[in-house]
DNA sequence: GCGCTACTGAACGGTTGCGTATCGTCCTGC
DNA sequence: GCAGGACGATACGCAACCGTTCAGTAGCGC
């Protein structure tokens, strides 16, 4: 994984080149992924500037060269987790749950992301501005989704145009972050399935 | 509040009183209610063993005389946040579980306790140790409580006895504890309700 | 009084971490 | 070749914190 297109280096073609040596490609990227890393193995309160530096094969100098402070790298490793899935349409409320049930359960699946997720929202609850930051880069597009979803279900007659589909979104994904974050036990499709089913009925019968 | 009778300070009547000036009642309740104050205020991270002491009106060394480490006194001043609650009997499913999150709710109100589970909830996802005692003493009694209402359920043949009220168990707590510590939104006792309701329809229906 | 222990208040050693400074080197454009 | 910025390595300054130590004081039993 090189640099992605999302935040170029500066060495990128558009800029007009700055005089003096060019920064080199992919430090950037290398020192996010070394953070990430130490984050998913340690948590945010144990993981230092010197680790990411030694970590990333970079001194710490050029790290502060280019985030002003610790905050700022935290927020722009953060950045580079958001999900960009579309919303699939499968014709159902059902189909449509299970498949973003499957997508984020694919994100849970892999380690090193589902600790950091783990992490962060541990963080979070102690860190206001890295919270705002998680609230509005992580989670509300998410819920966001799902209210699409439910829209979608109601344009259909599927549903009825006032259900509560907020909290039923609570319910779905604080259920499997509860099992997964505070009861540490892994994640579960099963049990996300199961909470869809009784979810898409709740929200008919209402 | 004096010195509660779960952990009596060693003057007690009991034990043979040791030799020399005896302790000072109430010191390790003025340390716990300190602590859990200052956690209160501002996590945990940011709370050290020189502000406890001052708070608590108490040399650092007498803190140190009674807990070998900051984890021990952490440890122990969760203990004293051990639920007592009994399980409610109303007759019905639904009775007990509105019931049940009544109280819930009704501790979720305090603004001290919420915020030391809150801030608790975050160190635990880091800190393996406060992780375990924070579930076998705040999480998992909830969790049996709610089991022991399923169960009475089934007994009286109001539910199938195959019920999977586990998930439904996760879906209540963490539809409410995701809602409180990750949305950072109010607690909402009439979400909690409707909740609930569905729950209920979902056990009978299965 | 004497021994024993609890307690205070202050200071200390050691560690850790953030962010900065310095200096020599490397790379690019001109 | 030269200027100018990027880079590495290392050392700092500064602050915070943990846990300990020490000297002096206070309360209890014998």
């Amino acid at each position: 994984m090189t640099d992605g297109p999302g935040q170029p280096e500066r060495t990128g073609a558009g800029t007009s080149p700055r005089p003096g040596r060019p920064r080199v490609a992919g430090t950037r990227q290398r020192v996010i992924e070394a953070y990430l890393d130490l984050v998913a193995e340690q948590g945010h309160a144990a993981t230092s500037m010197d680790q990411v530096a030694e970590r990333a094969g970079v001194a710490k100098t050029t790290i502060y060269r280019r985030w002003p402070s610790r905050d700022d790298l935290t927020i722009d490793a953060h950045q580079s987790l958001v999900d960009t899935t579309v919303p699939p349409d499968t014709g159902s409320l059902e189909g449509d749950l299970r498949a973003l049930a499957g997508t984020v359960m694919a994100v849970l699946a892999r380690p090193r992301e589902a600790r950091v997720m783990q992490a962060s929202l541990g963080e979070m609850l102690t860190n206001e501005r890295l919270a705002a930051l998680y609230r509005g880069q992580i989670i509300e597009p998410r819920i966001a989704l799902i209210g699409r979803i439910f829209q979608r279900a109601v344009d259909r007659g599927e549903v009825p145009p006032d259900v509560d589909w907020r909290t039923l979104a609570y319910a779905l994904l604080g259920a499997n972050i509860f099992r997964v974050s505070v009861m540490a036990e892994p994640p579960d499709p099963a049990m996300a399935q199961r909470l869809i089913g009784w979810i898409v009925s709740s929200a008919r019968g209402e």
